[in-house]
DNA sequence: TACAAATAAGACTAAATTTGTCGTATATAA
DNA sequence: TTATATACGACAAATTTAGTCTTATTTGTA
């Protein structure tokens, strides 16, 4: 199944919210849960996880939360995805991180992953062309 | 995650072995799952999906097997997918035969969904534009 | 005609992945 | 010092995917 998962769904709500808001002001993981009835404690992951890949920036505390540093052209989808530990990897073999050899028995032989690979370039270039931007 | 099912990367390599055998010779899901080191039973089923999809015919009995009617170049990736049941609908609520009210709560007031149903009428494109031809 | 080779189809099980929860730690403004 | 917020990892539940088993049907050939 080609699909979003729960992670990237929530991401990108998240992400939404908080670029609508400008880059002045906070937006706090309850909050964003609250309104858009996710669970917080994923929701709070998750945007733990978009903070240290540094897609927003955090501040602990009262009145703290998360904003927004770059602008919203310069955050692409590749790099959410990317940053939730995601992949948009079509098939095992061409996983960047996880060349597991395990993964696929007939990696060595297979005649599909060239034709796939070819596939994955296009699919690589069309998440680079999204941006924050295209969720506004 | 953004990846084909074991369905799908079965049914391609087996519609590229078919593919490259020409229009008139069979191809059996043993000799495939054999030679792949695939599941038969899996591979069985899924052949017998994309013939009752018409991707390709199957004739049974002795000497009968799967071969391409069509050119494959009218055969898209779309169709592929779709023929197995499968999906690359984006997310819950863009989903062709799933518009299940419960599937998502938000759906109404979503502010996502409207921006994610343009990035899938892009990657409607990409899908379509591919073709069997893009494996041989 | 009997048999072997092949597709057809559905129910069931096992494995893997995804989704969600819980508990604890740390930082900071008031 | 307390309330509010992020940070992080372990665990549990739920769902989905992958694979197996069984039985039926079709068809060429010895």
């Amino acid at each position: 199944m080609i699909k979003f998962s729960r992670k990237t769904e929530y991401a990108l709500i998240a992400i939404q919210y908080i670029a609508n808001k400008g880059i002045t002001e906070f937006s706090t993981a309850k909050e964003i849960s609250d309104n858009y009835n996710i669970s917080y404690e994923l929701l709070a992951k998750i945007l733990q996880r978009l903070a240290k890949n540094n897609i927003i920036t955090s501040t602990k505390g009262v009145n703290g939360g998360y904003k927004f540093l770059k602008s919203p052209d310069d955050v692409t989808l590749s790099e959410i995805i990317e940053s939730l530990n995601e992949s948009y990897a079509l098939t095992r073999c061409l996983k960047k991180n996880r060349p597991n050899k395990t993964d696929c028995q007939i990696a060595d032989c297979c005649t599909l992953k060239n034709p796939v690979a070819i596939i994955q370039n296009r699919l690589n270039i069309f998440f680079d062309d999204i941006t924050i931007r295209h969720l506004m």
